[in-house]
DNA sequence: AGCACGCCGACT
DNA sequence: GTCGGCGTGCTC
């Protein structure tokens, strides 16, 4: 028998291998299997893709598999067309897309050790040997793993040398499979009957004894500490089963649902959304209660027995966001997302495979989750530049999502307050149903968006006279302030008013942004910190420093309204969900008077007792001079001025150099299809995506001087693609260098007729004009950010 | 991606 | 003369 395995390589191409004797455990499409590859006896993960009983054409030295881990797929065929899609639109290999999902723990991790046979060399030892031998001796089992010499040793052909070590007869290899198999869950049930004295443990006894086997996480979040069980196990009165994951699932009573009433254009749009054949975008301005539609759609779909994916953009929005959804539901909800651990993502994985769970909440990973019956994937905020990875492969998670849908003939719905002008025009086109809620749920009315011209108005610093009166106002009425600034840090540049000199990172020539708590001249690019200076460098004249960040805002309103409680809500404050979470819980006790924050705080979060918004600076919500740019500018005053008058009428004020710009004119006035038309009359006029599609080349010089070949290299490849895609002039990267490398990029479009092929082609060319050892090319297929 | 093989310069 | 640098091609 033979099997067709697909491995975690970057070539397009499976491998065959024979296997016999798997009687007990058949092999069989998506089970994975452990394959020696290599010259080296390195065993490898693969999937299975296919199985044969004899081959067309036989294949010379064909390996014979080492192990069938698994009686279950691990995956489905529609994962895998899913990933055939995504690895041909993003340019990857089959394998880079599917194992950047299969949680970690589920491949084999390190499979050479290295032990020394206490032989004294025949031969002389060269220094490397020498090293690696005395890293053996040091250890106590002499045994080594080949990544811990690896990152002991720092020897660049590490194998190479452990090879001639063998020849030598000095050291042997040893083969361990380290990946974990199938997780085994833990139970607890209850033991012998007995007298047990503690008050918990006999809680813990009563809960146990109402069903037979109860999962210890699940104990655990019913608050019960480790001694407790642990004392209970000792003592006899409960044991703990160890369970290998079996795919038979287990049904959860559905949890008394919450009533929720829609209100009539809700139940509208919830009505078309269901008898909609097509994918649908769900608008609808701050307040209007998307998520109250979505959740009920979601409902029907668990009713009708569905699997349902909702993907948000950020992690920090999931823990508030799960309780709603169980609520909502009644039913459990497991969230999936990077930050897991791998046993966790394999869990959730397993859960998800056996239909234990049929509701996940998780961030981009989460899209290709073996849901079983899959029937709905929502996007919530699917306008969100996070949606798309910025690692091999570069997909973006509603991309994917819509694409799975399609396969799985799985409802698709896209919910976003200020949608992406790409959703816009699929909506345009007649590929997407759309609905766009237009009042906000209570008949609360959207805040009122003055527009402050900063040439005109009179200042006090940042900020204009018109804003600080509605402050002063909203704070002695009692209400809360955010004042929204797209950016961390104090000032972010420092700037020479009398020549133009800028401080910027040796290393990245990125200009470096000023942090007032630790005094500090830090680059976001690679972290590298500078002592700040007060005078030019080059004219000697003093600086001025200019821009404004978080810290900033927040210190000079201090020093106008010393008495008034402000809080920073931004990457500095905010550094993980938990501490988050804490904030967050404060600005809704009414601790503070004042948020200053950056995007952070006006994603998804609801302070009921705002009522006015501040945008000190609009152009600055641009953040780079792309072709995105005035969309970012539109999306982020409405997302932000959003924020006021949830729940009581509110305002905002946003100050601007510009205000006859038309994002900004179009945001203030709320008008949304004024806004995209002119938008997507612009983009086709210019030929930008979505009517065209977008790929930035970045090239990576491995070593200086080739900038010469690159500029050549880059112009065979325009030429002999000239009719296929357009090709600007390559130009260095927005940040030119990065840790000592030199970066040039171009941003090249296609029409998107025969693009999967188009792509391909350009994929096979450049491998083939850019040796990888000299420049390292990326490739990235629709990319967020160009600038 | 790793890894080995093979081909060139600077060292015992 | 060999050690080790990097360029090239293969992995069932």
């Amino acid at each position: 028998m033979f099997v067709e395995v697909l491995l975690d390589l970057p070539v397009d191409q499976t491998f065959t291998y024979k296997l016999s004797g798997y009687e007990s455990n058949p092999p069989a499409f998506g089970k994975r299997v452990i394959v020696p590859f290599g010259r080296g006896e390195l065993l490898k993960t693969g999937i299975i893709l296919s199985v044969k009983e004899s081959l067309k054409t036989p294949i010379l030295n064909l390996k014979e598999v080492f192990d069938i881990p698994d009686s279950f797929p691990l995956i489905t065929e529609e994962i895998l067309e899913t990933c055939r899609w995504i690895s041909s639109f993003y340019c990857s290999s089959l394998g880079e897309a599917l194992f950047r999902f299969i949680p970690e723990s589920f491949l084999v991790q390190e499979s050479i050790l290295v032990s020394f046979k206490d032989k004294p060399p025949e031969t002389k030892l060269t220094p490397s040997e020498e090293a690696v031998l005395n890293e053996l001796l040091k250890s106590s089992s002499k045994r080594l793993k080949l990544s811990t010499l690896r990152r002991r040793l720092k020897i660049k052909s590490l194998s190479s040398v452990i090879s001639n070590l063998v020849k030598k007869g000095v050291v042997e290899r040893l083969t361990e499979i380290e990946g974990e198999k199938v997780p085994k869950e833990v139970y607890l049930k209850v033991g012998a009957p007995c007298q047990y004295r503690g008050k918990r443990g006999r809680e813990l006894i009563e809960i146990l004894s109402e069903r037979r086997e109860v999962p210890v996480k699940e104990v655990k979040a019913l608050g019960f500490s480790d001694s407790v069980i642990k004392n209970l196990v000792e003592k006899g009165c409960a044991e703990l089963v160890y369970k290998k994951v079996s795919l038979e699932g287990r049904e959860i009573p559905l949890k008394d649902l919450r009533k929720v009433k829609l209100t009539p254009s809700q139940k509208r749009a919830y009505d078309e959304i269901l008898s909609s054949d097509l994918p649908f975008l769900l608008s609808g301005v701050t307040g209007s209660g998307k998520m109250e539609v979505y959740l009920n759609v979601a409902r029907e779909f668990v009713k009708r027995g569905k699997g349902v994916i909702i993907l948000v953009p950020e992690l920090l929005l999931t823990p508030e966001l799960k309780a709603r959804v169980e609520a909502y539901l009644g039913e459990n909800v497991d969230l999936y997302c990077g930050k897991l651990t791998p046993k966790e993502k394999a869990s959730v994985w397993l859960k998800a495979l056996r239909g234990e769970t049929k509701v996940f909440l998780g961030t981009r990973p989460a899209v290709l989750l073996p849901v079983k019956n899959l029937g709905l994937i929502i996007v919530d905020e699917e306008q969100d530049p996070s949606y798309k990875e910025n690692q091999k492969p570069y997909y973006n998670a509603r991309e994917v999502a819509i694409k799975r849908a399609q396969i799985e003939k799985a409802k698709l719905l896209l919910v976003s307050a200020t949608p992406s002008v790409e959703s816009f025009y699929r909506f345009r086109k007649g590929e997407i149903g759309r609905f766009h809620l237009k009042e906000r749920v209570g008949k609360i009315p959207l805040p009122v968006i003055e527009v402050v011209d900063l040439r005109k108005e009179e200042r006090r610093g940042i900020f204009s006279k018109k804003l600080l009166e509605t402050l002063e106002r909203v704070v002695k009425g009692g209400r809360q302030v955010l004042l929204y600034i797209p950016r961390r840090g104090f000032y972010s540049t420092v700037f020479c008013d009398s020549c133009g000199w800028s401080a910027e990172c040796k290393y990245c020539k990125v200009n470096l942004t000023y942090h007032k708590s630790s005094h500090l001249l830090i680059c976001h690019m690679c972290g590298r910190r500078y002592r700040p200076v007060s005078r030019c460098p080059k004219c000697s004249a003093k600086l001025t420093y200019r821009g404004y960040g978080t810290e900033r805002v927040e210190e000079e309103l201090l020093n106008l309204f010393p008495n008034w409680k402000v809080v920073r809500l931004d990457l500095d404050t905010v550094k993980d969900p938990i501490s988050g979470a804490k904030l967050i819980s404060e600005i809704k006790e009414g601790k503070y008077q004042v948020i200053v924050g950056t995007n952070i705080a006006i994603k998804g979060h609801n302070f009921p007792n705002l009522s006015f918004v501040g945008i000190l600076l609009a152009e600055l919500l641009s953040g780079a001079p792309d072709y995105r740019a005035s969309e970012r500018i539109f999306q982020s005053i409405l997302q932000a001025t959003g924020r006021a008058g949830r729940f009581q009428p509110g305002s905002a004020i946003v100050q601007t150099f510009n205000p006859e710009f038309p994002p900004i004119k179009y945001a203030v006035n709320y008008l949304y299809d004024g806004f995209y038309s002119e938008e997507l009359f612009g983009r086709e006029l210019l030929g930008y995506p979505p009517y065209t599609l977008g790929v930035l080349l970045e090239f990576q010089l491995e070593k200086k001087g080739l900038e010469r070949e690159l500029k050549d290299r880059y112009d065979s490849l325009s030429t002999v693609l000239s009719g296929k895609f357009n090709f600007p002039k390559l130009s260095p990267a927005p940040i030119p260098k990065i840790s000592g490398r030199y970066r040039y990029q171009a941003f090249i479009t296609t029409s998107w007729e025969n693009h999967l092929e188009k792509l391909r082609e350009l994929k096979g060319k450049i491998e083939k004009l850019f040796p990888y050892h000299k420049f390292k090319c990326k490739i990235d297929v629709e990319p967020t950010r160009i600038l």
